[in-house]
DNA sequence: CCAGGATTT
């Protein structure tokens, strides 16, 4: 074993939160599946505490246990603030309210508003997680005293998140997800059912809390226009666990004062009309400059060039960026400044609402709440290392020598190849501990393990034994793991980021945020005090960045945009986003949109791109639903059956050993299909469908995920669903082949040949070619590219290439994999997709 | 010539 990393190492104490006995989870005792994910839940909300009887007894024992569970709420620290809370709302419109772990605020804050006087209709409240949504909800009707959502029409409390709705008429309080709350934005741009919307969680920054927090801005300041205005004031409430309040105060006082600057410009218009410049994200504005962005878009197919020259131009004041293909001019950004402007709405002086306009820091409160944490004991390297692996190892072992008995150990790697790596290692070191040493248990955990596997985790280990669990970011937010009290962290992850001029996105290992560490040394604390070991200098801690980039800075917009487009945005380039997104960023977005057909020439969302934007798809896979429909829908099953497959990660699993890797490839031969992996899938979801007596020994002989294939079925109804209610689909009655049970597993060439032709109108871009030396060329780019180990078509050799997804990790690789002719690509640029 | 951090509609 290498030397001891922490001999001699700096201590050093952070967070030692006041606790009190009792806390708000102090043992854990249900696991509950859910998608494929294992969770726990704490205990006082356990499940069969919470089974719920519409019997006259049971409504009885519901309040009585609310009785007991309001002792409880009144020992939460933000007991306390309620009244603050109420006030701070009663007086302004948004509140940021920063809480730490263990503070309540999740399930607290809805219960305090709920007695507001102006709070008549319902509170939303957004997680990022659909088992947080779930869990929450369970949690705030058992302490409310109400059953759960659907069970009753009475009740109170109920969520919403994909495949599972559970509302009722009398609903108050309803826990969603993001992307929930941006599906019902598309039906009810002003949230006119809500008086309140909590967004949880916000320091995460996914792209949908931004999206979210933009379009709240816009409703509750007024910036937003349009016909159907509320009647009364929307309240905001933002809850983050880190203390950077500072930026979410910014940025809806930016809104608040954006728009009585635009009430004061507009006053100084009826005197002049005023052509002052000004510039957005350096971008010169200059009229002069005839092309300040020029981007060679070059697409050769077929001997012909399509030229996309992209031009910009900008006048501030109508915004008519425009781009030019072919000599045609196509706007991005269109103009409905005239038709727009003096409807009176939300916010504006002469409505109903004028305290709105009142422009002080009053709009917006802020509000900090203590957590409760057990303490946590931090120690760094004396010397930074570079093979985590090996510190890992000893660190464990150091633990293990050193710690005493119960506390299980959670180490923080970037991916199964890491965890598999230290595994193995960590066991064979083991084998040679002395007998009386407490034995060791490594646990593997990362998204890709089956269900069982996870579920491992959560079991206590029995006999004189101790738990080593190997885990990726799942546990740094997704999964919360009972008896953990050692925590090493390595300092990495991986991250996604997106790379715009090469439509490719990379997965590499990054160094983490203080924030993650932080989150991740919390970890340790959560039933008891415990200890952080963090595998780098207290100098590299000091250099991390404070949070980790918002995921919109670091993924392809076009899902985005299509989102703002379709909520009647136009003006997407003055969206209200916390981190604006780089200039070329949003064009390529816009660009990609263009291609697809889903924005027409003067920027404004097609009939495709309203079709595409209510499919929970992106942008390319949505635009292939929408192809398929054409032709009178010939293939959309076809085609919803692959897209579905798609949507779901990790459908077929990579076993341990190479013995049953084998023996994977050899059960799934019948389903693989030489076009590739499209075909491939295909034929999957129909043998899937097909098997009535066991499916999930059919997943088990061939190695495929049985949770993956049962969400592929719900996507499935779903899409199919989808496309009946926009008419892609002719309703179910005259529908043949409404399910695969007896479909036929084989469809013909031709047939193939026309799905691969949908695709392409999504995938175009997404295309490579057979070079003389046997490697593949991208149309779009001339990179090389290599078929990912996980295609059907890995080593084989075709003329040309399209396929799903295009990403870096050791090299380029294109996954999601189909054979293609030469001359398909250059028919689907033909097709008109720029319509 | 050999491999996918985590969410979500």
């Amino acid at each position: 074993m290498a030397s001891e990393p922490f001999r001699g190492q700096k201590r050093k104490r952070e967070h030692h939160h006041h606790h009190s006995k009792g806390g708000t989870n102090p043992h854990v005792n249900v696991i509950q599946k859910l998608d494929g994910k294992i969770t726990t839940q704490g205990g006082p909300q356990s499940k069969s505490t919470l089974q719920e009887s519409h019997s006259k007894g049971g409504r009885i024992n519901q309040r009585e246990k609310a009785k007991s569970l309001q002792a409880v709420r009144e020992q939460l620290p933000i007991w306390r603030s309620r009244k603050d809370i109420r006030e701070a709302l009663d007086q302004n419109d948004v509140l940021i309210l920063s809480g730490e772990t263990g503070s309540g605020k999740s399930t607290q804050v809805p219960q305090f508003l709920l007695e507001s006087q102006w709070c008549k209709g319902q509170i939303a409240i957004t997680q990022p997680r659909r088992v947080a949504a779930i869990s929450l909800a369970r949690r705030v009707a058992a302490e409310m005293g109400t059953t759960l959502g659907s069970s009753s029409p009475a009740s109170r409390v109920g969520y919403s998140v994909r495949f599972d709705n559970s509302t009722s008429p009398a609903m108050r309080v309803k826990y969603l997800t993001e992307g929930m709350l941006l599906q019902e934005l598309l039906r009810d741009p002003w949230l006119k059912n809500y008086s309140i919307v909590v967004v949880d969680e916000v320091h995460e920054r996914s792209i949908n809390v931004d999206l979210i927090l933009g379009f709240l801005r816009r409703i509750v300041t007024g910036e937003a226009q349009g016909e159907g205005k509320r009647e009364k004031r929307l309240k905001v409430v933002i809850m983050s666990a880190t203390v950077d309040v500072e930026s979410f105060v910014e940025f809806f006082q930016t809104g608040f004062r954006k728009i009585e600057e635009q009430q004061k410009q507009e006053a100084a218009d009826e005197e002049e009309d005023n052509y002052s410049e000004s510039s957005w994200s350096g971008i010169s504005t200059s009229e002069d400059e005839k092309a300040p962005l020029q981007k060679d878009n070059s697409i050769p197919v077929n001997g012909n060039v399509t030229k996309a020259l992209l031009r910009f131009k900008n006048k501030p004041r109508d915004k008519s960026d425009y781009i030019t293909i072919n000599g045609k001019v196509i706007n991005l950004v269109p103009d409905r400044s005239k038709s727009q402007q003096k409807e009176p709405c939300l916010g504006q002086p002469n409505g109903q609402n004028e305290e709105y306009r009142t422009l002080d820091t009053k709009h917006v409160a802020t509000c900090f709440i203590k957590g409760r944490q057990y303490p946590v004991q931090v120690f760094y390297m004396p010397e930074p290392t570079n093979d985590f692996l090996e510190s890992s190892l000893t660190a464990v072992f150091q633990i293990h020598y050193g710690e005493p008995l119960p506390g299980d150990i959670l180490v923080f790697l970037t991916g199964q190849d890491t965890v598999e790596a230290l595994q193995k290692s960590v066991e064979d070191h083991a084998t040679g501990m002395a007998p009386e040493m407490p034995k060791i248990l490594v646990l593997p955990l990362f998204a890709a393990l089956s269900p069982a596997q996870q579920a491992q985790v959560f079991l206590p280990a029995h006999g004189y034994t101790r738990k080593v669990i190997l885990a990726t970011n799942i546990a740094e937010t997704s999964l919360t793991i009972p008896g953990i009290r050692y925590v090493i962290d390595t300092g990495k992850a991986k991250a996604k980021h997106f790379h715009n001029g090469l439509g490719l996105e990379s997965l590499l290992v990054k160094t983490i945020s203080q924030s993650s560490a932080i989150q991740r040394k919390g970890r340790a604390g959560r039933e008891m005090p415990g200890k952080c070991w963090r595998l780098y200098t207290e100098q590299g801690y000091q250099e991390m960045e404070k949070t980790g980039q918002p995921e919109i800075l670091r993924c392809d917009l076009s899902s985005a945009l299509l989102v703002m487009k379709a909520r009647g945005v136009d003006d997407v380039i003055n969206f209200p986003l916390m981190n604006p997104p780089r200039r070329d960023g949003i064009e390529n977005g816009l660009l990609h949109l263009l291609t697809l057909g889903a924005l027409t020439e003067r920027g404004v969302i097609s009939s495709i791109g309203i079709q595409m934007s209510r499919l929970p798809l992106l942008p390319s896979l949505a635009r292939v639903i929408v192809e398929g429909a054409r032709n009178d829908g010939e293939y959309l099953l076809e085609i919803i059956d692959i897209v579905a497959a798609l949507t779901v990660e990790n459908l077929f699993l990579n076993p341990a050993t190479e013995e049953k890797r084998e023996e994977a490839d050899t059960a799934r031969a019948e389903l693989t299909r030489r076009q590739g992996d499209l075909l491939t899938f295909l034929a999957t979801v129909r043998s899937y469908a097909a098997e009535n007596a066991n499916r999930k020994a059919w997943t088990e002989k061939r190695y495929i995920s049985h949770r993956g294939m049962q969400n592929v079925m719900n996507v499935r109804k779903q899409l199919r669903s989808l496309c009946q209610q926009q008419k892609l689909l002719p309703p179910s009655s005259s529908l043949k082949f409404h399910d695969y049970d007896e479909g036929p597993l084989n469809v013909s060439e031709d047939i193939s040949t026309s799905i691969l032709k949908c695709f392409l109108k999504g995938f175009h871009a997404n295309t490579a070619r057979l070079m003389p030396d046997g490697s593949y060329k991208t149309f779009v780019g001339n990179h090389a590219v290599a078929i990912h180990p996980s295609s059907v078509l890995f080593g084989k050799k075709v003329e040309a290439l399209m396929f799903v997804q295009f990403v870096f990790t050791n090299k380029s690789y294109a996954r999601g994999v189909s054979a293609v002719q030469l001359n398909w690509i250059g028919d689907a640029l033909d097709g008109g997709e720029i319509a």
